[in-house]
DNA sequence: TGATCCATGTAAGGAGTTACATGATTAA
DNA sequence: TTAATCATGTAACTCCTTACATGGATCA
């Protein structure tokens, strides 16, 4: 399991409550893991209780309450451990291709108008991330202006977004392919 | 849930028994839906007592007797109701990049090793993935040989193939791009 | 007046993983 | 004789999703 260690890496990053933290996974953790809040809060309290985390309670005027978590010596040398231990690649799932695939058997024209709306939103995504690459990384920046030392954590949260950048742009070329594959075998299926 | 329909494309496709599935699931479904045969069974039971697909036990000499399921018109018309059914895009999961964002708080170059043989396996799924296209699409068959009419399914086994091998592409090149970041940050970390 | 944001949770159920279990045949 | 292939399953558990629940503050 992996959403404790990519809260943990979050929390490393910046110590906050449970629902900043389903916003995060919503916004930047959002293009390599997803969880929502209901996930979050378990996983916290498990984590609170594993003496990973620590948890302030912080009093709040005009909104609710909060607990602002922060990431305990324990979480730390948690992480540590995990990051040395070998992974295998996620599997994947593309319900579309199901789709796609299935075509086949029914009216492979029928499936365009939904190949359509999953660029779009594909496309969507990626003009999300690369609006977030020319916030919080313009060129000339990080990356090497001679003679300063090297972020590691801003480098590395580039990379990571430069994959979420380079998934959506090959998901959106694959998906033009398949639009030119189903408008090739013809309306009439 | 879309294992039920992936079972039915992969039946409607051809007819086969539990077993035989599993297999298809470790090949060439793999690259968009994976699925174990402890899965399998069970969601074939469940089709089977939902009247999706028809069962017949087959027995054979030398081996184990199967039980070989096809699909029957009531899971024909559940796989064109839910191919009209609007889906959306799976959320991503990439524990590598946990681990990448991670290793800011730990020792970057130590991800080195982890992420270079990330890249030898997806880089050698890509090599499969080409080796299949090599021998079941060879250039010059299928997508249009003058006059000939296409055969949809075959078409559309090809393009869900072309969307495995761009997403094997895609990561081999991002994870070039991290090992480049992890080095150029340096053995210091 | 209604929607959205902030903030926390519970409960139920479905999906997926891991371990265990059996047993014949065939190839190294 | 050891391992792999064929073939089917159960049991326990973890993980994830969906629905439900509350309630003040702010903005249109």
């Amino acid at each position: 399991m992996a959403l404790e260690h990519a809260i943990l890496v979050s929390l490393l990053e910046k110590p906050g409550s449970g629902y900043e933290l389903a916003r995060r996974f919503e916004r930047s953790i959002g293009y390599f893991w997803t969880a929502t809040h209901q996930q979050i809060y378990r996983v916290l309290k498990r984590m609170a209780a594993d003496g990973w985390v620590d948890v302030l309670d912080v009093a709040q005027q005009g909104r609710p309450d909060k607990k602002e978590y922060s990431v305990s010596p324990a979480g730390r040398s948690a992480l540590a451990g995990w990051l040395h231990e070998p992974i295998e690649p996620e599997s994947v799932r593309h319900e579309i291709a199901v789709k796609i695939r299935g075509a086949a058997f029914d009216e492979p024209a029928g499936l365009i108008a939904e190949v359509e709306r999953h660029r779009r939103m594909h496309e969507d995504q990626l003009a999300h991330y690369l609006a977030g690459q020319a916030r919080d990384f313009p060129p000339g920046t990080g990356e090497g202006p001679p003679g300063a030392a090297p972020d590691p954590g801003r480098e590395l949260q580039h990379a990571v977004l430069r994959g979420g950048i380079a998934y959506e742009r090959m998901m959106t070329a694959w998906l033009d392919d398949v639009l030119d594959t189903l408008r090739r075998l013809g309306p009439g299926g």
